[in-house]
DNA sequence: GCAAGGTC
């Protein structure tokens, strides 16, 4: 018996076959150079296997070609229009190489990950075999890692291919064409012959408008911004160290308030009395904790702010790490490692190299070593990212990439950084102070991960119960500080928290808003801040001034489709269901929106002409502030 | 010329 293995991508279906072969195959090419064929038998289940693989998605959805046309109808049709599903046009290589395998193969074992757009990549690869075999027996291998009692168990003891999940996913794809056909169409069609200055295309997306609407948001709040001041009671204590005078500030316990009155009233109390106390002094043992495994998410927001690179640069740097073998996969959502995972030969490998070496060698033979923490997420599919072999020669981007990837892997592999707090508390006049002081004595992980800074300070000795006379006193002043714009490493963490997009896509939902012109990224120092268009404001504020109860500038209705999933993998809710429902209250949203589209179009209008008008720089669709500080 | 999700 030939049984044909299809994993979701090459590097699962190498690992597989390295593994249920014993390093015993052959290989054959494809018509699709990414792609390879391994043969072996596998005694357990006295059969010949034949693994190969797809690169994702094999079919494609799209309309008919009676609507593909952007003129053939009105946009609204396209909510019931006939769609086709068909191989797409770059994966006809690897459907092909899968017909033919499948021709001689009785059964057809599922290896893709194990999710659910796995389940529907699983469903789309049945349904293509089964069209040149219809009789072939169909099992799903379920793993969860690429460990080999894992995989093996998972060969032998096959399930049935989950359709409610695949389901779910065909839902999505199927709403997700329909809802972002008919509004970019009705959206370009009635914006571009109206504004000189709108040449391409207005889309709308389900994940790229809420996108916007964070920018938008939090472009808003900046604008809105009103400075307050408050007061507050400065203390301090000036030592005279051997000639050098310093001065202890205290904090006072209340913070800042923003009543003159109050403050002052307190401060005046304060001032009557003569000497402060120290009511209490706790000294204890403190640590700043490592980070967790990198997730892909991770990878992008601290990266984007660490090294200055775009989240869509930053994961395309990784992904060509990959290729390379010089990282493990790098799109995941796992931040732990599995007990079994073998850290020691990495940490070894590491220990060639010039900068790091000498610390991963202290972490195999000078006891450094600590069990990494264990975060909350596995997706049951890939480990952490972390570097797979040492690279030496890299130059560039590459190389910080790497750097960053291979420090936080060793930083998770060794120890906490510990050190000894104090705190001394004081009452003066009534009111409470107190001052922190830190001792760093082991930095650990700080020693290879200079990205997290943890600075000692120093106290001087104060005994409970002690009196002194405070050297400062005094009621000062301040004003909040107007918030920053977005950077693009806040919004990937906005967009992860509210669920739009996934850690492969969210990055490119960024792109495409600035693609579109809705944002504009200006630089401010170092630091890249996103700032909405005059256009992509207008378009914001235009569909939230028609007051949908969901604007489609918000994250909630990306939630809905998002719950409405869930219900169909569950099989509360089928997937005609979810579809007929979301289709009905798109139209009404569709309907709602053309009738009033007089005020997105007003308030594009506005938003464009107070931009070009004379002498107030141009049609660049460019507005808005310089970024706000933070300090 | 439209979307978002896989993958390369």
């Amino acid at each position: 018996m030939i049984v044909l293995c299809v994993a979701e991508k090459p590097s699962i279906s190498k690992s597989i076959t390295n593994i249920l072969s014993g390093g015993q195959f052959q290989t054959r090419s494809t018509r699709s150079n990414i792609i390879k064929n391994y043969d072996f038998s596998y005694p357990h289940s006295r059969a010949n296997f034949t693994v190969t693989c797809v690169a994702g998605h094999v079919l494609q959805h799209d309309f008919a070609q009676s609507h593909r046309k952007w003129h053939s109808c009105d946009p609204f049709e396209l909510f019931d229009a006939p769609i086709v599903t068909e191989v797409a046009p770059d994966k006809k290589a690897i459907a092909d190489n899968l017909t033919a395998e499948a021709l001689k193969a009785q059964q057809l074992m599922i290896w893709t990950d194990c999710d659910r757009e796995g389940e529907n990549i699983g469903a789309e690869i049945v349904k293509i075999c089964r069209r040149v075999k219809p009789g072939i027996i169909v099992k799903r291998a379920r793993f969860s890692a690429i460990i080999s009692q894992q995989i093996h168990h998972a060969a032998q003891h096959p399930v049935e291919l989950d359709y409610f999940q695949a389901s779910a996913v065909e839902a999505r794809i199927i709403l997700d064409l329909r809802i972002g056909a008919a509004f970019t169409r009705m959206q370009t069609r009635t914006l571009q012959p109206l504004f000189q200055q709108i040449t391409g295309v207005v889309s709308y997306g389900p994940c790229q408008f809420p996108t916007l609407g964070f920018v938008v948001s939090r472009f808003d709040q900046v604008q809105a911004f009103q400075p307050e001041k408050f007061w507050y009671i400065y203390l301090a204590l000036c030592h005279d160290v051997t000639g050098n005078k310093e001065e202890t500030p205290f904090t006072w316990s209340r913070g800042h308030l923003f009543d003159f009155s109050v403050a002052y009233a307190l401060y005046v109390g304060v001032l009557e009395d003569k000497m402060a106390r120290v009511t209490k002094v706790t000294k204890k043992n403190t640590k700043k904790w490592k980070p967790l495994p990198l997730t892909t998410v991770e990878l992008q927001k601290s990266g984007s702010r660490l090294l200055k690179l775009s989240p869509k640069k930053i994961l395309d740097i990784a992904e060509h790490l990959y290729q390379q073998g010089f990282v493990s996969y790098p799109r995941t959502e796992t931040d732990q490692f599995d007990p079994q995972f073998d850290l020691a030969s990495l940490i070894a490998k590491q220990v060639a190299d010039l900068a790091w070496g000498a610390f991963a060698s202290s972490l195999r033979d000078g006891g450094g070593f600590s069990q990494p923490r264990r975060g909350k997420n596995n997706d049951q599919a890939h480990p952490p990212i972390h570097p797979t072999a040492h690279a030496g020669n890299l130059t560039g981007d590459e190389k910080r990439v790497y750097e960053f990837i291979t420090r936080r892997f060793l930083a998770c592999c060794s120890k906490d950084a510990l050190g000894f707090e104090t705190t001394v508390e004081v009452e003066y006049g009534g009111e409470d102070f107190f001052a922190k002081g830190l001792i760093i004595l082991e930095r650990n992980y700080l020693e290879v991960y200079p990205y997290d800074k943890w600075n000692g300070k120093e106290l001087p000795d104060f005994e409970e119960g002690a009196t002194f006379v405070p050297s400062v006193c005094e009621l000062r002043d301040g004003t909040t500080t107007k918030p920053s714009l977005l950077t693009e490493a806040d919004l990937v963490g906005i967009m992860d928290k509210n669920g739009i997009g996934t850690d492969a896509t969210i990055a490119q939902h960024i792109d495409t808003i600035i693609d579109r012109e809705y944002v504009i990224p200006r630089m401010e120092g170092s630091v890249k801040y996103l700032v909405p268009s005059t256009f992509g404001i207008g378009l914001a504020n235009g569909y939230n001034d028609i007051g949908f109860d969901r604007s489609l500038s918000k994250p909630q209705l990306r939630r809905e489709t998002e719950r409405n999933m869930v219900a169909v993998c569950q099989g509360t809710k089928t997937k005609n269901d979810m579809i007929v429902e979301a289709v009905e209250q798109y139209k009404d949203m569709y309907i709602k929106a053309k009738t009033n589209f007089a005020k997105v179009i007003s308030s594009v209008r506005s938003h464009i002409d107070r931009d070009s008008r004379p002498g107030e720089g141009g049609n660049d669709r460019n507005g808005g502030p310089r970024p706000g500080g933070n300090n």
